[in-house]
DNA sequence: CTGATATAGTGGCATATGCCAGTATAATTG
DNA sequence: CAATTATACTGGCATATGCCACTATATCAG
């Protein structure tokens, strides 16, 4: 019964008080909120091309790299190699990226987009612009772009380093 | 062979240098990838608890609401009731929290520390606290609580129904 | 050249998160 | 009160992401 209820609170229900719901101030929280947020906005913009907007990501990344190996696609992104690799996987499925050993360097894969990948890219790209600018308008563009910055800067080995 | 590479890119190969790396502006891309860094960095310093910060973010939550329904739980983490769900069940597996029908409302199921999981969260809070004093250092008191403040708008009901 | 070491990915397992269909329980309405 | 509707979850499936052990390939030391 209540038992298990008043463990927690009881003893630390003071403090509690004084410092207000500790996860107000939680960043990491704050962030994850935030991004959960934001991706559902986006899913939403981006939805007619059938991907997602982070599958969205992906494609761009692809595309503004070239042809990327796996490790430069993942570090580009601040994602583990491995999970990059699972990520692709539903779009390698789909045809819209294949992966091709570099003749240079047999250990090395290069991901690129087909062309139904590319087309597919460009379909979702408009839709994305939309969504850019639904935020800039709710947003304000001073402050998204200062928000981008720092979220720039927290994402950077820099701040890795300094943390 | 290079049929792949070129489809995407050689049509659009004006505009991308103009552009400049499109995902360097995607403001969806940039959270999702400063969440990765710090999610990785506060996952390091609570490690020592067993937890990975989500969990810890979820059992303070679950603290500081006092032994909220599952859907207050998922609202106030912007998260879906589902997803809560799932989330829970490891801390449900290892017993730190628990899931009791109220009986006011049997529809409704109420979450709660147990014991050990009010234990297990105030180790956890302690070094979450390092973890937040290290990115105060890296960041700087007024950025942080200002990057916290934009980051606590876009994942508000106002900033939704704005968008 | 050969063995030691470093580099690049793959696969399996686990958590994080979301959507949707289905179930249980409550509230409303005729 | 019975039928309808709304609410609160649960479960299954799918993607997102990370860690670790393992394999393949390249590099380097002797």
């Amino acid at each position: 019964m209540a038992k298990d209820i008043e463990a927690g609170t009881a003893s630390a229900a003071a403090e509690a008080s004084a410092k207000e719901e500790m996860l107000s101030f939680c960043n990491n929280a704050t962030l994850r909120k935030a991004a959960r947020r934001l991706g559902k906005l986006y899913d939403g913009v981006v939805e007619p091309s059938g991907l997602k907007a982070t599958q969205v990501t992906l494609l761009t990344q692809i595309y503004d790299l070239g042809s990327p190996t796996m490790a430069d696609l993942a570090k580009s992104l601040v994602m583990d190699l491995s999970a990059t690799r699972h990520s692709l996987e539903p779009l390698i499925r789909d045809r819209l990226v294949r992966l091709r050993v570099d003749p240079e360097d047999r250990r090395v894969k290069r991901v690129m987009l087909t062309p139904t990948g590319a087309a597919k890219f460009k379909q979702a790209i408009a839709l994305w612009r939309q969504a850019q600018d639904r935020l800039e308008h709710a947003l304000g563009s001073t402050r998204a772009a200062n928000l981008r910055s720092e979220l720039k800067f927290l994402a950077s080995e820099e701040f890795n380093d300094a943390f």
